[in-house]
RNA sequence: AUCAGUAUGGUGAAAGGGAAGACACGCUAGAUUAUAAAUCUGGUAUCCGCUAGGAUGUGCAGGUUCGAAUCCUGCUACUGUUG
């Protein structure tokens, strides 16, 4: 094969608080890398300690991409990120360097790595439509809406799962074609990298005492501060994709006066507890997956030895 | 010591004398192709088989009743009251 024209990618992720960062910069330091984040709230200016965005001096010198380019107000989606992670690869390449995808976000690694097709969206009104009929008929409605179209979704989507049966509907209406056939092509195709695809992982107590630990950390931080100055200095606003984020909406309702510090810091670890969980669960299902047991291999050096051992079996390094 | 109240899963609790544990939290498993840090779904009293199903179970011991978490008696523990 010709293994000297092969695109070559890393993956290293894992759920939230494993400890991907620091890793991240060691192995990166080690293969002549760029750090690619496959990050939804980390892309954003200005959210910083709920988000435990990296910091300059962390960085030590390695190259970032898709940190802090968009401003807080502007909406993202995985559309978006699979365009800017494309160029960011390619700019990567011809520096004749080797990227490497980091960040939590299952679904946005997917999309590079089996570079899935998104069909360019556009707002033609029909969404908000939908959203109304949710809201007047129920969900319900649009699910047996769907159904007539696109039984094989129906199928496949919970009717209370509104915002799924919207896009379904949605895409149909904007593309003509059905999106359980979209998604089987989609899921179908092979990836056009040799990469080799790393998930951290711990004891599961373990993990949920660091986020907690993590969660006490930001706090003393000043994630409080940070939310308010978001609010009253940028005018950020609970409906912004931003503001979405685990650490944002909570210290929001609290500073809102909606419920106690004490009840948002409470929902705030037990939101992150259950987001590691959906992380899990989605690495789990992805194929080709390297685990990394953090419980065996204890050391940054025994899980970089073992991670340099399974890039030089694939032919990466 | 006294009088009163309370006692049900890992937790908060439901349950007119008629299928105990609704609902919620926690824990756990899963779905996911344009908000994905989003959105949504399943399981969860105990024990045995580990699927079908069976047995046990509302602090403990009795009683009344066709039938008791529920009514009665005694005991134990906890909370409060008086001393």
């Amino acid at each position: 094969m010709n293994k000297n024209f092969e695109k070559k990618l890393i993956v290293l992720t894992g759920p939230t608080a494993v400890g991907k960062t620091d890793l991240s910069i060691k192995l990166a330091q080690k293969v002549n890398g760029e750090i690619i984040s496959a990050d939804s709230i980390q892309v954003y200016k200005h959210l910083n300690i709920g988000s435990a965005k990296i910091t300059k001096e962390e960085m030590n010198g390695v190259r970032h991409h898709l940190i802090d380019v968009l401003d807080p107000k502007e909406s993202f989606n995985i559309a978006t990120f699979k365009s800017m992670a494309d160029e960011a690869i390619a700019d990567i390449y011809s520096r004749g360097k080797l990227p490497i995808i980091t960040g939590g976000t299952g679904f946005y690694i997917q999309s590079v790595l089996y570079d899935v097709d998104f069909t360019e969206n556009f707002d033609d009104g029909y969404r908000a439509k939908l959203e109304d009929l949710a809201k007047n008929k129920g969900g319900d409605y649009l699910h047996e809406m769907l159904r007539e179209i696109d039984p094989a979704s129906a199928e496949a989507i919970h009717a209370n799962n509104v915002k799924r049966v919207i896009r379904a509907l949605e895409f149909n209406h904007q593309t003509g074609q059905l999106i359980s056939e979209h998604n089987a092509t989609e899921s179908a195709k092979n990836s056009p990298y040799n990469f080799a695809y790393f998930v951290l992982n711990l004891d599961r107590n373990t993990l949920y005492y660091r986020i907690n630990k993590r969660v006490d950390i930001m706090l003393e931080q000043g994630l409080v501060d940070e939310v308010r100055y978001l609010r009253d200095e940028l005018k950020l606003t609970k409906d912004m994709v931003s503001m979405q984020g685990l650490g944002y909406k909570e210290i929001l309702q609290y500073l809102d006066g909606e419920i106690s510090l004490e009840e948002a810091v409470y929902i705030l670890k037990r939101d992150t507890r259950h987001f590691a969980k959906r992380q899990l669960t989605w690495f789990k299902r992805e194929k080709d997956v390297i685990w990394v047991d953090k419980d065996i291999l204890d050391t940054d050096n025994s899980q970089l030895e073992f991670i340099m051992n399974e890039l030089k079996a694939r032919n990466i390094i």
